[in-house]
DNA sequence: AATTGTTGTGTAATAATAACACAAAGGAGT
DNA sequence: ACTCCTTTGTGTTATTATTACACAACAATT
């Protein structure tokens, strides 16, 4: 029986301008970034709790994975604090207008973090990259309207090595479908042609990772 | 800042007839079952608490991975408790004589278990079914001196199908030695030749897995 | 010696992966 | 309008991996 406090963490994960981002708060004043978090109140589960951060970013807290929970006994220096951590791929466009700053960093370039924060979002990174793997959280960033080089982007980045674009294409072409539509904003070159998901499920690996 | 307690819990799975199995416990006079299991202090971590699980039945904490937490408000109508499961792959031979008394069962005949711990090995069951695909987790369990019958029923047990005696062969041959012995135990046929792992390792998946 | 149960072995058809180069579409600059 | 630059779209072939399949060898039992 110990007296502690209980902080529940959300990485909030999305792909923008081509890149796995994740969301950080910054508290007025301080010179470094924080994760949006809680702590556990009594009569409720660590769930309902990371569902109410959901609730705070108007998130549905659909898909919500535990990533890892933190109890070196010195991470907080005040009281006892065990920190669980969890995990939420989003689309970018299910961020609103809040009543708060927040800023979406690349995973590659995350800012001085508070306190133990940046090891908490390390972890939730390993864990992104097991899920985006699997292509139902892909279906989530991308719901409609994407470009196949988009797509490539996220598993070069996943896997952390460059695709062929050929190779990559036959995998991806019977999964997906046609909107006839070329994606309008330029990238400086032919402009891609804009897809969304076929409702066909795939009983395979796309890519052959070691686990 | 809640007064709560923390369980800890172990699920401790090895190999043992042929069969996966997970190590269980019953308190004298109790008609129910439950897993080892450990209130967290103040002044410890929940890693060291579960390596202080570890340390009760002679095992090496190495290896100890986080399955779940388990917060439900209910789980425990007298307090607050939050709980926490561990995972570990051993060596059926790692266990020695204890004071107490334990068993083993076939996780696909788990006994009437304590409070919620059957949901906790359930869950546990799933990360053990990943961990297991993993070769180096086989190695714990195989140290040396197993048969490839032996090898090829993991696998069939944690994917759940049966597998062609010829393909799985031409899978593993390459990453064994033969010992040059014999099974001694018979099985009632044919005895199977028994191999150690090589040191070689393999930069692919054994097994295509949906995940 | 015959029976039973289990292990050990090879080949051929099919499917998946990897490697590779050039044309087409648009934007920017002249 | 032309050229240059960047990015996207496309097909074939060689290699590798996967699947499917049947019979002989070995030990224990009767």
């Amino acid at each position: 029986m110990i007296e502690c406090q209980i902080e529940v963490f959300l990485n909030i994960f999305t792909m923008d301008e081509n890149k796995l981002k994740i969301l950080l708060l910054k508290k007025e004043g301080s010179s470094t970034w924080r994760l949006p978090s809680r702590l556990l109140k009594i009569d409720e589960s660590l769930e309902a709790s990371a569902s109410k951060i959901c609730n705070k970013f108007k998130l549905k807290p659909d898909s919500l994975k535990e990533c890892h929970t933190f109890s070196a006994v010195n991470r907080n220096k005040e009281r006892r604090t065990i920190a669980v951590s969890y995990m939420i791929i989003i689309n970018k466009y299910s961020l609103k207008k809040y009543d708060f700053e927040y800023e979406l960093f690349d995973i590659n370039n995350i800012p001085k973090m508070a306190f133990d924060h940046g090891s908490i979002i390390g972890n939730a990174i390993d864990c992104l990259k097991k899920e985006l793997l699997n292509l139902n959280n892909l279906k989530i960033i991308f719901p409609a309207d994407f470009t196949l080089p988009e797509l490539q982007k996220v598993y070069e980045e996943v896997l952390n090595e460059s695709i062929d674009r050929r190779n990559f294409r036959k995998k991806f072409l019977p999964l997906v479908l046609e909107t006839g539509d070329k994606n309008e904003t330029s990238t400086g070159g032919r402009p891609a042609k804009l897809y969304r998901f076929s409702d066909k499920n795939i009983d395979r690996n796309l890519f052959n990772v070691i686990k």
